[in-house]
DNA sequence: AGCACGCCGACT
DNA sequence: GTCGGCGTGCTC
């Protein structure tokens, strides 16, 4: 029998099954883990098939080793990564590696092996073995080099991984009942611990056997138990146990009593779960319209029917409480995937999962790979979130990913959020998914009251042009009453754009309608679309004012202004900075929470989900600065992200307030987020997309040519243009090649292109022949990166 | 990606 | 003469 395998090896060169000989005897399937001869080393790799006879015209080697009991992989995800693999234009390796958790990735070794007596004998091999690759000390190489040389010593390389098993030691009864009930009666009065372990084999008899950790609970000693083995009263034998992560969830909640609303949409849903429908739903729902409960419910009926349900969520709301609403409801039943996790308790919650322990998966982008049989349901929670695509190789989107599989699994999709992505309401508009609407707040709160501050015309309160007199006041107020502020700082925009603080213009490419960003390294104004530059300004092209701003505002920066303005409020400050080490976003929440400071001012990361009864105001410092980014997608990210904001005021009884500065008050993603009116702004949105070309009227791949030589790198730029240029056809349109955002990166030369299109049926192998081409000529070090339906175009 | 093979410059 | 630089090509 012959296994193909798909090495750990990612380059394209080895992006293609290698075959190799199956030894007798050897447990395997397809998706199992085995350890490979690969030239003169080993590699991990992965069966994905198997056949008779192989066109390999060379002798076929053995592979070594199987290395799990269970394959990690089920043929569903073997099948998916060769699917995937082609749409996204990632190594197939990559996308397996990404499937399985981290633990799981193996650790190469060359280590040096004294072979001659003289070379045992040598002080240098200490021990056993040599870690080569801790060796860099000139002297010690060359001995190394000189003990291969003369055969005393040799090569060994090793495959290892991180996966540890926990272990546990399992108690069973080796005796009757009435065999304890007897020893009872015989054992020593003041054998104390013997006593109380007899009585629970007596009276706790059908609980057996108990592991280690339940007894020691009981508080039965180690030594108890093992003189309890001695004297045969008990076996004991190793198993493995789940570092299971503490269930957070007290009692169980039962299903609430749905709305009409809600209703409705459940009927719709649960039919296709009854029905094994792959139907996607777009489930459009106001905050607080009750988007969870309908989830809970339907993923009852996956359940009912005997099926499995797969549930993702932003990284970010993946909170506690979260978790705890869905454990409430299914128990044991969850499997939890999210980066608080170790990667001990990660790695036990996915075998629990793989075992068909878990029948309800909650997770983040990457458990949409969970490996669940039998789905009966997949739901993606706030689905236009930019984090369901994974922004680096493989550069997979967890919505195509979810579709793959709901097709595969024949069952329901439903995608849920209060601002849908714009390409999901227009496929819901083009009847390809179903569109399901929830306008009711479920406790019937009225819509926070929002105001726009134009910053065109308004008196700032400190020195640094941040805060206005109309939200200091508004802050002084919440303060005085001892209510607590939100403040958002919107930073997507910190690549430096020019705008005019006089009349708010902002200067903008002449043929995209997207702002130019500053180049300080080569001192212009470049557009990223198109390439089209010009020169730094000096002063406002449409008001000819001097008052001209490049902006990218700091979280520090308006720390510093709010201790100024008011000195006794106490400040939480929630960014990258503050929230890189583990565990502090959630301290930061719960300090805030708790009351412990009057003012929460974060980037992005407190506008979602957040829910402080206290909070009655929310201040957005600076609306503007997303809007004119180089994104086709700009106005929409900011309509969401005020839309979101402003869900986090007056979540309770009292009533809120938001304040949005900004210096566009006009614009329509901000006059709109005002009424907080998703659908007159998706038809206004799909006019200036249809007008510009852009998704969801059209499809885009972003190609990045990158070279440490910059000649090279736009040579080979231009020359893709050619072909795409021959190849494709109307109404295709093809932008650059223009030099990226950051043009240099780690020393590489970037160059994209932008290929817009409504049908190409050749594209996809057109753009694989040309990365391939590019990257044999190997002379030039090129590597072409394709990213489809990127999130920025930077 | 590694690793070996191979062909040219500066060293004991 | 040899060590070692990195261009080239291969891995079932």
């Amino acid at each position: 029998m012959i296994a193909q395998v798909i090495v750990d090896v990612a380059a394209r060169q080895t992006d293609r099954v290698f075959d190799y000989l199956v030894p007798e005897g050897l447990e395997i399937s397809i998706g199992s883990r085995v350890i490979v001869p690969f030239g003169n080393r080993k590699v991990q790799g992965f069966v994905v098939g198997f056949s008779e006879k192989s066109q390999f015209q060379g002798q076929l080697k053995d592979l070594l080793l199987v290395v799990d009991e269970m394959p990690p992989l089920t043929k569903e995800l073997v099948a998916l990564s060769a699917d995937l693999a082609q749409q996204i234009f990632a190594y197939r390796i990559s996308i397996l590696k990404t499937m399985l958790p981290s633990v799981m990735r193996a650790n190469y070794r060359k280590i040096l092996v004294p072979v001659s007596d003289r070379a045992k004998a040598m002080p240098f091999f200490a021990g056993d073995v040599l870690d080569l690759s801790k060796i860099s000390d000139p002297h010690l190489l060359k001995l190394v080099s000189q003990l291969l040389k003369n055969g005393d010593a040799e090569v060994e390389y090793l495959v290892e991984d991180k996966a540890k098993k926990k272990m546990t030691v399992l108690y069973t009864p080796l005796l009757s009942l009435e065999g304890y009930q007897e020893l009872l009666t015989k054992v020593k009065k003041n054998a104390v611990q013997q006593q109380k372990l007899l009585t629970d084999l007596f009276e706790n008899f059908a609980a057996y056997p108990k592991t280690r950790e339940q007894l020691e609970g009981q508080k039965i000693s180690l030594a108890t138990l093992n003189s309890a083995v001695k004297k045969g009263w008990l076996g004991q034998k190793q198993v493995e146990s789940y570092r299971k992560p503490a269930v957070l969830a007290k009692e169980k909640s039962q299903p609430k009593k749905l709305n009409d609303e809600q209703e409705a949409a459940y009927e719709a849903i649960t039919q296709d779960v009854q029905e094994r429908k792959s139907q996607t739903f777009l489930l459009e729902g106001v905050t607080g319209s009750g988007k969870t409960e309908v989830y809970l419910q339907t993923i009852s009926e996956a359940l009912k029917i005997g099926r499995t349900a797969l549930m993702l969520v932003p990284e970010i709301s993946l909170t506690p409480q979260m978790v705890a609403q869905v454990q409430a409801r299914f128990g044991k039943e969850v499997a939890v995937l999210h980066s608080a996790l170790s990667e001990g308790e990660r790695y036990d919650e996915w075998r629990r999962i793989r075992r068909g322990q878990a029948k309800v998966v909650v997770g983040a982008r990457s458990a949409v790979f969970a490996p669940l049989d039998n789905i009966g349901l997949i739901i993606i929670d706030e689905e236009h979130e930019g984090t369901y695509k994974q922004d680096k190789n493989p550069r997979y989107h967890a919505r195509d990913v979810a579709i793959w599989r709901s097709r595969y699994h024949h069952c329901p999709l439903i995608l849920g959020s209060a601002t849908p992505s714009l390409g999901s309401r227009a496929r819901a508009q083009k009847g390809l998914f179903k569109l399901i609407t929830l306008k009711k707040r479920a406790k019937s709160q009225a819509l926070p009251r929002v105001d726009l501050i134009d910053l065109k015309h308004v008196q700032f309160a400190g020195g640094q042009f941040d805060i206005s007199v109309n939200l200091a006041e508004a802050i002084q107020k919440r303060l005085d009453r001892r209510e607590q502020v939100i403040l958002l700082l919107n930073r997507r925009g910190f690549a430096n754009f020019m705008l005019c603080r006089n009349c708010g213009y902002v200067l903008k490419c002449p043929n995209c309608d997207l702002s130019l960003t500053m180049h300080k390294d080569t001192g212009v104004m470049q557009c990223h679309y198109c390439g089209h530059q010009e020169a730094i300004p000096t002063f406002c092209p449409n008001c000819h004012d001097r008052q001209i701003r490049f902006l990218g505002t700091g979280t520090q920066k308006v720390e510093e202004e709010l201790g100024e303005l008011f000195p006794a409020a106490k400040v939480l400050r929630m960014d990258v900075d503050t929230t890189r080490r583990k565990g502090s976003y959630e301290k930061i929440l719960t300090a805030f929470g708790q009351g412990e400071a009057d003012i929460l001012l974060g980037t992005q990361m407190i506008a979602k989900g957040l829910d402080f009864p206290n909070v009655t105001l929310v201040g957005v410092i600076n609306a503007d600065t997303g809007l004119w980014l180089p994104d086709y997608n700009a106005s929409e990210k900011t309509f969401e992200l005020l839309t979101q904001v402003a869900g986090r005021a007056g979540r309770a009884d009292k009533e809120g307030q938001v304040m949005i500065q900004t210096y566009n008050p006009d614009h329509y993603a901000i006059a709109l987020s005002q009424k907080q009116d998703y659908e007159l702004f998706y038809a206004k949105e799909m006019q200036v997309r249809r007008a510009g070309n852009y998704p969801p009227y059209f499809y885009t791949v972003l190609v990045t040519i990158a070279s440490k030589n910059e000649q090279n790198a736009a040579r080979e730029a231009f020359n893709i243009k050619r072909v795409l240029m021959a190849q494709l056809h109307q109404p295709t349109i093809i932008l650059g090649p223009a030099p990226a955002t950051v043009s240099r990166l780690k020393n590489q030369y970037l160059y994209q292109i932008l290929v817009k299109y409504k049908k190409e049926d050749k594209l996809n192998a057109l753009l694989h022949q040309l990365q391939d081409q590019a990257q044999e000529i190997k002379k030039y070090g090129l590597t072409v990166e394709i990213d489809t339906e990127p999130e920025r175009i930077m």
